[in-house]
DNA sequence: AAATCTCCATAAAACGTTTTAAGATGGGCA
DNA sequence: TGCCCATCTTAAAACGTTTTATGGAGATTT
């Protein structure tokens, strides 16, 4: 009948050619009403005789949901952006959403109206904001902003009310590092910090601090550098804080690529780690284990962050839907796990 | 009138608002034909008092294409790919597209007819495949599957006719890698290569290999050893590589994980690198530079290669969309950088 | 035998846009 | 005045689904 190549395949061919209405074969797709068995499978035949796939625009023009999750992310060629981006990915295609994907260039732009404007135009049924929360790139939440939104789920984020809030939990990590570092007898314990615009990076920081604090150390300025997060402000730190402070014989190092900088200022001046300084680090990269010595380092449960953030954007998503009432906004924190190895024990206790 | 607040604003609203119909309206939003200036005035006013956001899906339907592209894509937790995606995003977004994400969990996967479906069925108006080319996973591309299919590029995959490729070029990465250390007077050059599955992998082996026979050395198997990737099969690639060959003084190592791992090993049989062994890795990692001793390594163009993929899709879009033929399909190779650091030349001629 | 149920199928309306074909308005020209 | 033309608008039809209200056939009850 239709010769025409160009003509795309609709529901109601399908239901001229099982002699049926469309409304009949939307039914036995969908399953939301019963169909008599010979007509489900006479519509099955058609649908593989003519290769028909519905369209998905159309469905979600008339459902009003577009299966879709907007996800906005930064920072993608590290590995703990990454590492929550497949988390995410594999919990939303489990509960049957596709992720539009927006990366933001500059993380630190706190403009992001035309970005929220688009996935609202796309009609995204929620969205995961999976930007670092640095300087005020935040100012833009406000509950009158956030109605003329899709359900939103914040990851890693200072705390604000009425937002819901997925954190690995930087604070309890930095403790962790710090005590471990304590516990080895290590007496003047340095700190280089990330960029303090970053809300992580002031958590890390605190935890340090505080855990000094509490065991009656000392935790002052001139024990602390600020890096960039790269392996070079790193190896530059290290110099900075011995020059600074020479009797430093252990090292917090806010993520592993800056501690991998620091392994290789000791090792340019000579020191051993850890004989002279102990060294913790901040992420657990796949090659931390590698390193020279193998970096101790903290393991934030990204992976279980991604999850949870799309269960519970879900839970919000299908409240919305249903009409019901939005689960109350809340702040979720997953606790991180210190994985010790040779920066700070030594060759002698791991790696048999 | 309506204080239904459930109700989303659409395109009649603002007609009515400004007194005018959809039609016009559509007009003024798109351009597609003249507005006079005072009802595109009253138009754009109503917008801004109802705050309406036009509905892209409903667009996507009439307009029969969705501007949004499909990533498919593995390996995120890597640099390389994360990369790769970086480079597409930024030129996505510059031609207005969207990006729907897929991210393959198991690359060796060759059953991908689910998610073509599934692409598909959402109306991507084009493809980009950025998944390696493993074993038998692109049994599925051949010219009938992909006439169903929208325009489609692959990323890093053997040539074969009738597909559009983007290739970073290995072969020649790995030539200059063996070369520079042949001409640094290296005289028995081993290799850690990647699993044989890979198409990129043998591609580096052959450089390899081609390069040492071109002039005149050695390439037996012995010479090779073949890892996984990660950076403990490259400490152990080290260990079983020179038992069998003691003589082996510089090292081709198929990524820089792998050459992370390397340099451990190295370091605990207490050889020196460059002195003993020269290594020359392949990724350019970020913290390449930062490795104990700083790693020489190549440099595939990923950037480039991610932003040409998308313009080259665009254009068979836009072919596609305006009924001329598709440009012919083409393989692009991307050449390769060659870093030259401390792990080939030593201390003195690299970093004053 | 009539009335009532079940079960399944359908036609038509909706979702929110763009596009098509046609119409209205007013000015210039013969 | 009558005609044509340019410029702007519009009503209605599409795009491909799902849903709503309706209907018809047979089985079951009264």
């Amino acid at each position: 009948m239709t010769i025409d190549p160009s003509h795309r395949i609709t529901i109601v061919d399908v239901a001229h050619q099982a002699n049926v209405s469309a409304g009949t074969v939307s039914n036995a797709l969908t399953g939301k009403r019963p169909v008599a068995e010979d007509t489900r499978a006479r519509i099955m035949q058609a649908i593989r005789d003519l290769g028909y796939q519905p369209n998905l625009l159309a469905r979600g023009l008339v459902n009003q949901r577009s299966q879709t999750l907007g996800i906005v992310a930064s920072g993608l060629e590290y590995y703990g952006p990454s590492r929550t981006l497949i988390g995410i990915d594999q919990e939303a295609n489990a509960l049957g959403y596709s992720l539009l994907l927006e990366l933001l260039h500059n993380p630190l732009e706190s403009n992001v109206d035309a970005l929220l404007n688009l996935l609202s135009a796309r009609r995204v049924d929620g969205i995961i904001w999976s930007v670092h929360d640095i300087g005020n790139n935040r100012s833009w939440v406000a509950p009158e902003r956030l109605k003329q939104l899709p359900p939103i789920v914040f990851l890693t984020m200072n705390p604000q009310p009425d937002v819901t809030i997925m954190n690995p939990d930087s604070y309890q990590g930095a403790q962790m590092a710090t005590q471990h570092l304590l516990e080895l007898g290590r007496r003047t314990i340095g700190m280089i910090s990330g960029p303090l615009l970053w809300w992580e990076a002031r958590e890390r920081l605190r935890g340090w601090r505080e855990c000094l604090q509490a065991s009656g150390r000392e935790a002052s300025d001139d024990l602390v550098v600020t890096g960039d997060w790269k392996a070079g402000s790193g190896e530059a730190g290290l110099i900075t804080l011995l020059e600074k402070r020479p009797e430093i014989d252990a090292l917090f190092v806010a993520n592993d690529d800056m501690a991998m900088g620091v392994l290789r200022a000791a090792h340019r001046m000579g020191k051993c780690v850890p004989e002279d300084i102990a060294v913790v680090g901040y992420d657990n990269m796949p090659t931390a284990p590698y390193f020279w010595p193998a970096l101790t380092t903290v393991r934030p449960r990204l992976l279980d962050m991604g999850k949870e953030a799309i269960q519970t954007l879900h839970r919000m998503v299908e409240a919305k839907r249903l009409g019901r009432d939005m689960p109350e906004p809340e702040v979720l924190t997953f606790g991180p796990e210190l994985m010790v190895r040779e920066s700070t024990v030594g060759f002698s206790r791991v790696d048999g």
